[in-house]
DNA sequence: CCCCCATATGTTGCCATGCGATATATCGGA
DNA sequence: TCCGATATATCGCATGGCAACATATGGGGG
């Protein structure tokens, strides 16, 4: 099995992740941490205490909204996107594929170096 | 002009980005700083506080080596890769690579749901 | 029936690091 | 002479991922 990626890099999308697993379907905490794990094939394994908070900020910023679920058995909180988080995940988006192009300019010429 | 990136983003690949440049020739801070603000199109803009500390992490590392150059003019401080930073250089390439290819896992479905 | 594990959410303190601000010094041109 | 570019360095702040811990409950096996 392959090594799972550090704070570092995951720091640069662990939100942008978050946000694209919501606006599949809407999730609860655990679920969602479980959704990324199985989307990511076992690379990118949020922990609770980066999950929760990063929930709650996203909650006051407006991207998500959320309600209790009691009925059905265990107790859930369930997320789902606003209308400013499909907006937010749409920029987001953007961003990081700008970013990777750009990085990617970068590193090109040396790689070609190294490989070719 | 488009804008800069965001420190989270900048985090995964700083030490990537500054390992490829020496790879290319060696450098000093100063001109590292333009040599990347140049190469990626005045995107990342690393700033002096940021530059200096990570210069001596990599040297206390054991990924650069440096000597001051003072005869030609300015005082100056040149860094080289050595060979474990020459290696590091690869494995971290790889490990933006597989990072990114996740990423992109994770995000095309919904990609391809929203522009589809 | 009880115990344990998976489920489920939360908080706390630690640590790494990018950044703005600040300090210091020198070179060259207006 | 003075100012801006060059050049290196450090400090304190804010952010956020993480391990550890706390708490609670549902369900299955012994």
């Amino acid at each position: 099995m392959t090594e799972r990626f550090g704070p570092d890099l995951l720091r640069g999308s662990l939100d942008l992740l978050v946000l694209s697993l919501l606006s599949s379907s809407p999730g609860y905490g655990y679920d969602l941490q479980q959704r990324l794990r199985e989307a990511s094939g076992e690379l990118v394994q949020i922990q609770a205490g980066t999950l929760y908070p990063l929930l709650h900020r996203m909650e006051a910023d407006g991207f998500v909204r959320c309600r209790w679920e009691q009925s059905t058995g265990r107790r859930r909180k369930w997320y789902e996107l606003t209308a400013a988080g499909k907006r937010r995940l749409v920029s987001q988006t953007r961003e990081w594929d700008r970013y990777v192009a750009c990085i990617r300019a970068v590193l090109d010429p040396v790689r070609t170096a190294l490989e070719g």
